[in-house]
DNA sequence: ACAAAACATCCAAACTTTTAAATGTATAGA
DNA sequence: TCTATACATTTAAAAGTTTGGATGTTTTGT
């Protein structure tokens, strides 16, 4: 994992609502849209924007099915920056 | 370590210059503001900035040697990070 | 006491992020 | 086919971040 990508994922956690939305999906396994919005009371468009965000930063997978968008930790990506924070001690 | 915390180190980590600190950090112990500003390039007022970024997110310890300002890495505090992390997964 | 070095603070410009209204696209169900 | 639902995109405003010049403070060495 290159440094770029340290500081892409380190960005995406790095906000109140993505943060929530992390925590979540390690709870619940797997959310859409919806569930976001309705969880955060944020706009759609908001929350459209905050699980792209995650998406790009590699944090979560993301699988279309029908119409929703359902997303779930990815936890080698999410065990890969742990294991780069833990290199740093 | 509670979200807002979580929310904090990762915004401290989450820039290219912050980053290279940290690193540095990890390879060389400790540095000072001017160490900082020659590998960086940056100018003093904004190296300033950066160290009080990490100073504040608790990533970073500091101690102030005479007029030098030397910061070392809090290795608890990053060690809560990546825990939290696993935690995750 | 003076000059220089190291860092902090103030300020403002440039840039980025967050947010939501409006609108567009695709899918599911009647 | 029509309607409703789920999500994406465009646009723009508000807020936050990054940056460096100017200036202030503290400490060190002469």
């Amino acid at each position: 994992m290159d440094t770029r990508l340290i500081e892409k994922a380190s960005g995406a956690i790095a906000d109140k609502y993505r943060l929530q939305i992390l925590v979540t999906l390690s709870e619940k396994g797997s959310m859409n849209s919806s569930d976001i919005q309705e969880m955060t009371g944020l706009s759609q468009p908001c929350v459209s924007h905050h699980v792209k965000t995650l998406i790009d930063s590699g944090l979560v997978n993301a699988q279309k099915e029908g119409r929703n968008l359902n997303i779930s930790l990815n936890k080698e990506a999410i065990k890969d920056l742990s294991g780069f924070l833990t290199k740093l001690t």
